[in-house]
DNA sequence: GGAGGTCGGTTAAACGTTTCAAGACCAAGG
DNA sequence: CCTTGGTCTTGAAACGTTTAACCGACCTCC
């Protein structure tokens, strides 16, 4: 199917000052041979006067060859400048020691805790975790998850985009384990790490009620499918209320700082009594926007007159100037966990068991609900 | 020879949890447990009732395949669910597709639109970029480094960490071609893409004393050499007014938001007579936090009473209130610039000179220096 | 003094591709 | 009928490791 790429044969480097030793044995080359930049294992049994097997031993199982041998091999090691080829290892390996994280967007801090978490108990277990940037572009996702099944790496995992309605569901993993990050429609095909965005909303509201509010806004997009669920999070809160208190929605067309100030400007249009004494924002960058806009000139105090908390616990969000109060959504206990999944798969194929773990938002609070 | 220990199975997409079986003696040896459920080129051969060279031929020639042919061999990739081993590619061609970048610190935006810059070269050349994340830890970087050349990259893109004084020079690239970005220290081993900070400075300067300003200061850390550069550049453009402009130096313990914040206490407590009428901020964040505290609860007018110019368009700042005039360090630019000269070395390794470039960066103007 | 162990080292067979010389087949030309 | 040339296809040799099987000393124990 992808045989339409061309591989970009990359010429051999010339060989540059430092010529180990020329070709291996079968050098009979007639074309135009001129390289080899790279010592093999060959060549370091050679200089260190031992077989290619010894020096796999000296690398792989120090233990069992005799120290006098060992540092002569080591010595030539040095000397050659040699590098193991970890294609070649990885090949006879049958797979490599490498784990793919695929990133729907690197602009977000959410997804660079997820790589955190990711590669600490990566490196625990000696894997590396290699990044491939989708971009939000569908396409991307797709060629670096084609990438990484070639390269065979250990695993996968997956922040996915979040899936326009009109396609169809995501090709199901193929050859190598994955785990997917943040993807309420992963199936049962995979494992999964998702947020409760449903209980963070709860949380969220809770907290506000629990410091006095009583008249409730929540801002945010209405195509959103998180924002939504942490709308219906507030409602439930706010309906444990008895009609204590009261939640009025404000959709907006999306979740950014103008987003917010345009929210900001509708409140500061109503009466004084007719505004709400805190604001639940679908998102930390549309709080940032409000808690400007609000508190610009002195309009409005905050928390004073009005508390406002934001979602997620965007890091763009924590120069805001009146820290603001949010839900943090675990973002690199998610990458752990999804890690620890995709490790267990790679280890256990036989009696794994796929299993979708649901992560708890926790409240972050800051001056903008709770004052200095 | 594999004929006996592969089994007739099929093996397509693994539907489910389940495998294959066992195998052959799985060796003990290192990490990694095999599972081997992936049909090679020789189980596509069969299939197709074809030899190995002619699927070979089907997937990187097809015009020397005959049609019928051809499609059979496509029905059996596709009956079988074959995906290409690039690994074994790998090892055969020498050297893979794919380029590899060492971050240093993946939550700077700057690094990101290098990432961006780069990938789109990459992409047109047909290579995938992957990403590693230093996280300013030194011995990370280094690892990664390890790791690319070990696999065989066809090239590395490195952001190297600040590296500093005591400890001694980066280790030479050893067989992989390399260019380092933003990398003042970069010797002449190794091809290079810097900043002019110097310049940039002047810019920034010389756009303020342009509008108007006539009292400047120097707001940065004194420790950072990029700043310290930023601020002789300044001091140049100011030399240039033979007295009619002041410039004043303020250093700063790091360049934050909170630094940006003690900042403008400063220039409060002054009298009206004594503070600046316009600052250079050594960093964008600095100007964030400067911004606010200067402009809270309207003690002071921006740009009308003082202007302030930030450094780097960090896109954290992108969402102030007041939107910061800058100076954008092209890192797009320095990204694609960087990915062609590494391209150049991987295809010309023979003539290939190494090369030092250095972009101008370029002033944004915006709301703190030149109102609405 | 021979059987059996250990230790340290070598040899050769994989791993899954790509590549290229060589073979098979066929049509056309002499 | 034999040659020539062309088009497809095949077969086998790499690429640089790892690993199991093997081998030769040397040591120990009866």
């Amino acid at each position: 199917m992808r045989g339409g790429e061309r591989a970009a044969l990359p010429a051999p480097r010339a060989s540059a000052r430092r010529v180990p030793g020329s070709a291996t044995g079968t050098g009979q080359g007639s074309i135009p041979d001129v390289r080899r930049p790279s010592p093999g294992m060959l060549d370091v049994a050679r200089t260190a006067g031992v077989s290619v097997g010894t020096v796999s031993n000296v690398l792989n199982n120090p233990a069992k060859v005799a120290p006098p041998t060992r540092e002569k091999v080591e010595a030539a090691i040095a000397a050659l400048g040699f590098v193991r080829n970890g294609v070649a290892r990885s090949l006879k390996a049958g797979r490599s020691t490498t784990i793919g994280f695929v990133l729907i967007d690197l602009t977000n801090s959410f997804f660079l805790d997820m790589v955190r978490g990711a590669e600490e108990v990566a490196n625990e277990a000696g894997m590396n975790l290699l990044l491939a940037n989708a971009d939000m572009n569908p396409v991307k996702e797709q060629t670096f998850l084609d990438l990484f099944e070639e390269e065979r790496v250990a695993g996968i995992l997956l922040t996915p985009r979040p899936l326009a309605d009109e396609e169809g569901p995501r090709p199901a993993a193929a050859g190598v384990p994955r785990v997917h990050l943040n993807d309420p429609t992963a199936g049962a095909e995979v494992c999964s790490v998702t947020t409760d965005n449903v209980h963070g909303g709860y949380l969220a509201a809770r907290h506000l009620i629990d410091t006095g509010r009583r008249r409730l806004l929540f801002a945010g997009g209405d195509q959103l499918d998180p924002v939504r669920q942490r709308y219906e999070g507030a409602l439930r809160a706010v309906g444990e209320t008895n009609g204590a208190v009261t939640l009025e929605r404000l959709p907006t067309e999306w979740v950014r700082p103008p987003d917010g100030r345009r929210v900001a400007e509708t409140i500061l249009a109503r009466t004084v009594g007719e505004r709400p004494d805190a604001v639940l924002a679908g998102a930390d960058l549309l709080a940032l926007g409000l808690v400007q806009a609000l508190s610009v000139d002195g309009r409005l105090r905050i928390p004073d007159d009005i508390a406002v908390i934001g979602y997620d616990n965007n890091r763009t969000a924590w120069d805001s100037l009146i820290p603001i109060s949010t839900l943090d959504q675990a973002g690199e206990e998610m990458g752990r966990t999804a890690a620890s999944l995709l490790l267990e798969e790679v280890r256990g194929a036989e009696d794994h068991v796929h299993r979708s773990v649901r992560l708890q938002p926790f409240l972050v609070p800051r001056e903008s609900t709770v004052g200095r």
